[in-house]
DNA sequence: CACATGTCAGTTTCACTGAAATAA
DNA sequence: CTTATTTCAGTGCAACTGACATGT
């Protein structure tokens, strides 16, 4: 990981596309390890349980729309989701096409953990900056972002 | 891309690890459209490339530590740039498990086609921010990996 | 008719592991 | 005996495509 930074071609050093993927490379095992520690929880889990939590209950088609996961994959999250009890998928009566699905209470309580982990993963990816240049960065990949 | 800014849920979308990954995905993608327009090229040869320029003619595992390309993911980046004439293989004879790997006139001619096609990649990925905070984005990211 | 929804099957790419053959 | 190098086979996950049945 250092030998990455230090033995690496200059031209690779400060590439910005690269030096995003090592970043996000390792945050996301950061996360992935911490959720997987919560019950074999996985980024998608976390981004439905979420989105059920400030939006409400809603189709699987716009939870896919709400957290950017594929509406194919959706369907093995909640199913898996359900195994759990952290979410429950009902036929909407008024579209018969689609299923609501519901966060239940245990959902919410799982939830709660989740934020924890999340939050605790953050501080350890971040930990080399401070507040304000934490604050700083978020703001720099928003606006590469917004386009 | 614009929408899973707008209806995701807040909780995500201020996480340093999803903007990462979200900021990588797309970084990737412009990278690697223009690398597969330039002769179906991935970012591993440019690696292997780049370091075989900067720092001379190198063994296989050699090369997996600079780059940081998994060694045995090296193998197949090697054939590739072999067959297209890019890089020779010989082995060395002073140490007979090793190959030498070295950049040929025409590797070294295709790098800078890369290195172009690179450049610009990088100029439409940061297009949003100025020269100064194009830099600091880098700095920021270069301390977070700096552990 | 077109369009939306949920589902399934499958592809590609990446990052990574395990192990074998060969040689130092 | 151990370690390093090259190679192959294969896993696991993420991101994505295509198609189909059903319903609006």
């Amino acid at each position: 990981m250092d030998e990455r930074l230090t033995q690496t071609p200059g031209r690779l050093r400060a590439l910005p596309s690269r030096l995003l993927a090592l970043t996000s490379a390792q945050a996301d095992r950061m996360v992935s390890e911490r959720l997987a520690a919560e019950g074999g929880a996985r980024k998608w889990h976390y981004a439905v349980l979420a989105s059920l939590d400030e939006y409400g209950p809603a189709s699987q088609a716009g939870l896919s729309r709400r957290t950017g996961v594929y509406r194919s994959d959706l369907v093995s999250v909640i199913n898996e989701l359900e195994q759990r009890g952290h979410v429950a998928r009902t036929p909407d009566p008024e579209d018969r096409r689609r299923n609501v699905v519901t966060l239940t209470p245990q959902g919410r309580t799982h939830l709660k953990r989740l934020d924890a982990v999340l939050a605790e993963a953050q501080e350890e990816l971040m930990a080399p900056l401070s507040v304000a240049e934490r604050a700083l960065l978020v703001g720099l990949l928003e606006r590469v972002l917004s386009r």
